[in-house]
Order: structure tokens, then sequence, then C-alpha cells
DNA sequence: CGGGGAGTTGAATGCAGTCAACAAATGTGG
DNA sequence: CCACATTTGTTGACTGCATTCAACTCCCCG
């Protein structure tokens, strides 16, 4: 872990400030609600950011990175409930039992953008503004985790695979000018432990896919060479899966 | 649907008001608050509250009876995301895309009280502390949609019911006085859509928790005699559920 | 060069899905 | 109030997808 608190990006003109907490606020309102971050930290691959039952003082923005967001079950296994990018807001905590319900870990070295929690009551006092930012961020959060849901619940295997990785090339391709293949952090385990399978089905489904030429995966980067055609396993429509991980 | 504007309910004395958004406000806010409450809006079982891609105006707390919450998929399944039973916040959205992501339908006769939204802005810059309020109801509304990923991601299906099962009795039983049976009008076919299963299957899984004495069930009424050992079925720790299922 | 994590393959088991038919409960109209 | 229709719940036989266990390969990193 790597604090720094001085130097930091401009938030005016920064990369990914379209689908973060700010992209929220009008530019006019930057001003104000810039106040709110104190600091960037930095974690290498494999460290853990927080813990289930921490009561968090700051909430993040990823700003550059990967990060898995799990909770441990009772029987050893791990839930991964998100893969959180850059863009993403973490860690927010307000209601009567602040303890946090998940943990999570660096998946990539991650820089985040970090935020005193307890300066959030003052800013939106005079400017309700970030109150509706927050909540829509929070929508959307809503909204991905019902798709989740809907995925997960839905029974081939190969549909849920498709699903993940689709929407995970849609959202780090976008920020990276849309390139043929994308950076892929993250393991055929990690993929496992997020679809509620074993790792050695998730394997036979890629090798599937690779052999209908509808993924390109090894060197932990990640092609897909049909969006269209991928959607189609993934039983979802482009367009849709297109907005809701983009803007919102 | 039947509209009801005058004689409303007192908030400060309402039975769920400990559970809902109100309580997350203190009493001396209420006046305020109360405001941007503007009229009680009643359906019967079967009834739509509201589709998805409609963009609503009013957003609902569940003053009585069950609601369910789902998404139709394109193979012409449906995911139901969760129930809302009274105390829950059912459709606030002020995000860019106002669109809601799912459809609603009443379970049973339910009333819901209901808030313009476009009212929130103005009550927000007044009193940020329903800035907080709202918050604290997402952040509860994540959590157990987190816990509903983890279980539906857990294989063994007599775990997904059983979870299911006892969380929505606690839900109920506490706002009952804790009765030995709760109303349940939900159906096993409910259960499978729920949890992404087949009704025939919630149905073994039903008579197996029958055969050990762990469910009480028929007539549309559920009863759970031995709480900590459907607990333990559901791979989950009593007091946590609780806890989850409770005030937060 | 060795070690460990990640990925791959095969065989056997079993949980949950599918199809089909029926029973019970609930609701509706005559 | 009964007869009928519809929905909900129940049962059985069969199939198949995903898990489990075990062994082995590949690749990266120290």
């Amino acid at each position: 872990m790597k604090l720094n608190t001085v130097n930091l990006p401009k938030c005016e003109n920064c990369a990914i400030r379209a689908t973060a907490l700010f992209g929220e606020l009008e530019t006019r309102h930057l001003d104000r609600a810039r106040a709110l971050r104190s600091s960037q930290v930095s974690y290498t691959a494999g460290e853990y950011l927080y813990y289930e039952g921490d009561i968090p003082t700051k909430a993040f923005t990823v700003y550059k990175g990967w990060v898995t967001l799990f909770k441990n079950l009772r029987n050893g296994d791990r839930q991964i409930l998100r893969f959180a990018l850059p863009g993403d807001f973490l860690c927010y905590k307000v209601g009567k039992n602040k303890q946090l319900d998940h943990s999570a870990i660096a998946v990539s070295d991650v820089t985040l953008c970090a935020f005193p929690i307890d300066r959030f009551r003052e800013v939106i006092s005079e400017l309700p503004e970030l109150a509706f930012a927050l909540s829509s961020i929070t929508e959307t959060t809503i909204k991905r985790c019902h798709t989740a849901l809907t995925t997960i619940a839905s029974h081939p295997a190969e549909t849920k695979v498709a699903y993940l990785l689709l929407s995970l090339f849609i959202r780090e391709a976008s920020l990276l000018n849309n390139p043929e293949r994308i950076p892929f952090p993250i393991t055929q385990e990690d993929i496992a432990d997020a679809l509620g399978l074993t790792p050695i089905h998730v394997n036979r489904v890629f090798q599937s896919l690779r052999k209908q030429g509808l993924i390109l995966c090894k060197n932990r980067s990640l092609g897909i060479p049909d969006k269209a055609a991928l959607a189609k396993v993934a039983k979802i429509s482009l367009p849709e899966l297109e907005q809701l991980m983009m803007g919102i």
C-alpha cells in the first residue's frame, strides 16, 4: 500500500470521470466536490484493500487496475460479487451498521482515488447534487447486481461465462479506445468463483468457446472477435449490455 | 389500483417506520421529511405496480402486503430479484437513465406509501440527513442482493430454498410479533423463479424439508419450528441473517 | 533449474432438468 | 351451491450437465 497526497491529477480532464462519481456532476460543481478527494492510494496485485467487517473511513474510485469484491463463505469457498474496474466506486458506507459486508483484493496493481467518508456529509449539505451523484452510482451498482443475479441463475454454464467475459471486455475496451484485445488479469478460478461454477468446468467452457472462435484468451489477455455472436451465447442484447456497462 | 390522499396514517407511530426510509431519520426531522409523502396507493393481488422500462415519478414504501420484483428474460423465463415486504423501499430512481430495470407485481393485496421523486431534491437540500437515509436503504438493498447472489450461486438446491424461506420468515415474523406461522402468499414457482430452479425440483426440496420437520408449509402459510436447524441447512449463521433482515 | 500456480484432460458420480401425467386446491360462472 | 376451469402442487422415469477426484502439463517467477 502506498499513499500519495501531493500532485494529484486534475479531476476536470480525468479520462475516467465520465463513468465515475464526478461524471454525474456538472463541471461547474467540480470545484466544491473535488475538495472531497484527499489522496491517491496504490496497491500491488494480491493485496487486500479492505476486509469484510471493517468500518471504512474512506471511499474509493478505482483509477487504474482491477479489483475483486468477494465474500468468504463458511465452507471455505468464496463468492466473487463483482470485478471493479477504473471508474468504479467502492467502499462508501453510511448506514447504521457501518461494517463492510465483503472484502476486496487488488487483482492487478491498482491506484485508487480516496475520499474521506465523513466529509460527504458537509459537502452534500452545500451541494445536494452530490447526493444524487451517489444515488446514481448505487443505482448502477444495483442494476449490475440484478443482471449478475439473472446471469448466475440462468442454467447453462456457457451462457454465464459468455456474459461475464463480454461485459468485462466491453467495459475495459471502452476505457482503452476499443483495442482488439484487452489485458485480462483474472484467472479461470476467479471466473468460477464469480459464477458459482467449478474451475474445471469453466475451463471446459473456455475451450468450447475458443473452438467456436468466440474468444481469444491467453497470456492474460482477452479478445472477442465478434461481440454480437458472443452476446447470442450470453443470451443478452448487445446494445443493452453496452449501455449498462458504459455510462449508466 | 386505488389512490388515497386523505387521512393518511401518521408516520410518527407507524409500525413499520423502524425498518423503512424514515426509520433512518431522527424523530425531530420527521416533520420536514413527511412533507414528501403525498398519498397511499393500493393494488390487488396480481396487479402490476410498474413495468420494466417505465420512468417512475413516485417512489414507494411498502405499507402492507408482499411485492415481487422481477425481470422478464428473452427465453420467456422470469428472474425474481427479490420479494419486497412491508418497510421496503421501491422504485426510487435519479440516475441519468431513469428507466426501471425491472417490473413489480403485487403478490398479495398491497398498500404503498407514495413519494414524488422530484420532491426529494428540494427536501434533501434543506435536510441532508434524508440523503443518508436513502443511502442507508440502498446499502441494505445491495447487501441483500449480495447475499442473494451468494445463495443462488451455492450449489445444493436445499441450501438455496432453506435460505429463502428462512429469510422471508424472519422478516415477516418480526413485523407480526413473532407468531408460529406467517401468511405466505408466494408459490413454489415463485421460489423457483427466484432461485433459478425448476418448480418441480423446488417441490422435491420442499418435501424433503417437510420430512425433516424443518418447515411447515401449507394453505399459504409457513411455519419454521426450529430456525437454527434450518439455518444450518441454509449454511448461514442465524444471528447474521436476523441482523440483515431486520433493522439493517 | 526448481517450485508453485494456472490450466488441461479423463472417468465416474450425482444433482437437477425435462417430459408427461395426475391430484389437489382455488376460483369462476351458471 | 354445484360444476367446471385453471392454477398449484405431486409423482415417476429418463437424461444430461456439472461436480468430484486424480493426474498431468504448461508457464511464469524466483
